[in-house]
DNA sequence: ATGAAAGCGCTAACAC
DNA sequence: GTGTTAGCGCTTTCAT
């Protein structure tokens, strides 16, 4: 071996070795043209028999660019945000790009920190599901030249920005179940703070003003997934219960599932075995793997050097009949 | 502001406008001891004010160590996967590390690209599901001072591994199934080339043969989970059919139910809502966390300085009767 | 076609 | 307590 000392091989390793100036080694390295094929694969057997690896950092350090980028998400193990996770993946990886990614648990203050250290591993860009509406700490970040889309959820802040129709998806659900005889739609719902648990109340709302039925406020319930069974409970065993409930998100359904009360149900987000439980779930579906795709997409056209103003898209969602909102009250 | 030129601030910047040396400065953002209160106060003033931010590049460069770990897996949208990736996040969480992942999708080479890349941006670490079986690519990696840790599976190499019972489970759960009655059992698994699969394939056959039953290659059936359900039917149409299914993953035991037969069924992996399925689905569970988990501290001990020769952990299964597993020939 | 020198932003080693 | 210097491994610029 020739390496200095300890460690991994170093271009100037290779260019001893090679007997050529440091720089061939870095043409060669980088497939630069101007370099005579004899010569370049001298310096490659080299490579090859050093097990030379071009140091990243150090490219980093010089080039300024890493070929990164950062992904917040509430939690890679979620089925919604690991499908988006993928997605945003498989772009990164046609335009030769990695992806760092983390959970930050719906806590702002974690958010912060992962966006913070990833500006720190001077990432391109950044995809934001937002914890927290905040962004103010990622102003900086941005006049320094970084790029940053939200998704699911708009930041605080006017960058490009993928949502899904959220109202829209829950006015059609409910609009469903009214369509099917219901009267008294019940609404189990994450707390509406999160802003997509807001929009879906929202289209709940509007629904019922759409069917003429009057808001009834002892059939919305709103909070963390592990209280929807009791409360769900609770509900039911009141007088004038609900017929029907509309669950705001997969893990609300799910929940709602496990009490073995089997009202007229539609749930936000599509989820695996729905078709195969009985009856099947209905639900109203999102994409989060076009909604990660789509977010990335927008992500590489800022770093190719777009400058328009910033975009705002929307996706549709889509209701899926299965059995549980055609129940009859 | 005090920027040289375009960009972010560096710590010349933050050293020149606040008046003090650029160690000083470096001192104040490492938390090192050493500094009047009063002057960190200042520098910390001006970094708030300029927005500066550490160049992690930079300091990488010069350390050497990067504090983040590489992870390499099938796909982190499958919910075994991204279950483990997960756990890999708390614990690099704790550790201080960042967790660069991505999917190998089952291809050696990409498997090969994939850690590569990793190893060029001086992770301290790797942990790797195989997609294949020759690993010499590593060598010089590890030669190199980079810790690996396989998980799931077992690699080429001897380095610490971290597997689940795959036989056991397969057995125990074939045994459960003779248990109840039943003489004609099929296996439908994945293909054997894959270790997992070679492995629950002989836990089958081990447990046929301690129930004295013979071993018929007609109802055993490998390949991918998109046949699984035109398998069974044809299975299920023979003279002499099965009368209890063991299906060797999760993807295949959803194939399976996706057919409408309802044989006896028990399967490998655990899924949400295989409890509200009617008959619930008795499934053997591995634990994709613990898995991850184990993993993980296995390769945060090895960056600690452990020198001791490579552990191999198995992991345990357990058998979850829930009813498919019951039901009578 | 090849090479020499400068310097990216930081930390380590050593003054003062 | 604070500052100075050297250099991590690479790319850039400019020479030859």
């Amino acid at each position: 071996m020739t390496d200095s000392g300890r460690g991994r091989p170093t271009m100037k390793d290779v260019a001893a070795e090679a007997g050529v100036a440091l720089k061939t080694v870095s043409r060669v390295v980088n497939g630069e043209a101007g370099v005579a094929p004899a010569m370049a694969e001298r310096v490659e057997a080299v490579i090859e028999r050093l097990g030379y690896r071009r140091n990243e950092s150090a490219r980093v350090l010089r080039r300024g660019r890493t070929a990164s980028i950062g992904l917040v998400i509430e939690d890679v193990a979620d089925p919604f945000y690991s499908g988006l996770n993928r997605a945003v993946e498989d772009v990164a990886l046609r335009h030769g790009s990695l992806v760092l990614s983390g959970s930050s648990g719906e806590d702002p203050r974690r958010e912060r920190e992962l966006v913070l250290t990833f500006c720190a591993r001077r990432v391109d860009g950044l995809i934001i599901v937002p914890a927290g509406s905040d962004h103010s700490y990622l102003r900086s970040e941005l006049d320094a030249g970084i790029a940053a889309v939200f998704a699911d959820r708009p930041g605080g802040l006017d960058v490009d920005t993928v949502l899904c129709d959220n109202s829209g998806g829950a006015r059609a659900g409910v609009a469903h179940l009214v369509g099917h005889g219901h009267r008294r739609i019940a609404f189990i719902g994450d707390d509406p703070s999160i802003y997509t648990a807001a929009e879906r109340l929202a289209g709940y709302r509007r629904a019922l003003g759409e069917a003429g039925l009057p808001y009834d406020g002892s059939l919305v319930a709103t909070g963390p997934a592990a209280q929807a069974g009791p409360v769900l409970t609770r509900m039911l065993s009141g007088d004038d219960p609900p017929t029907a409930v509309f669950a705001g998100n997969g893990r609300i359904t799910v929940a709602v599932l496990r009490t073995g009360h089997r009202p007229a149900l539609v749930g936000f987000d599509d989820f695996e075995l729905a078709d195969l439980l009985v009856p099947g779930v209905t639900v109203v579906a999102q994409d989060p793997v076009r909604l990660g795709a789509t977010a990335a997409e927008l992500l590489f056209r800022r770093l190719a050097g777009d400058r328009g103003t910033p975009e705002r898209v929307e996706l549709p969602t889509r209701l899926i009949p299965r059995g549980s909102g055609e129940l009859p009250p």
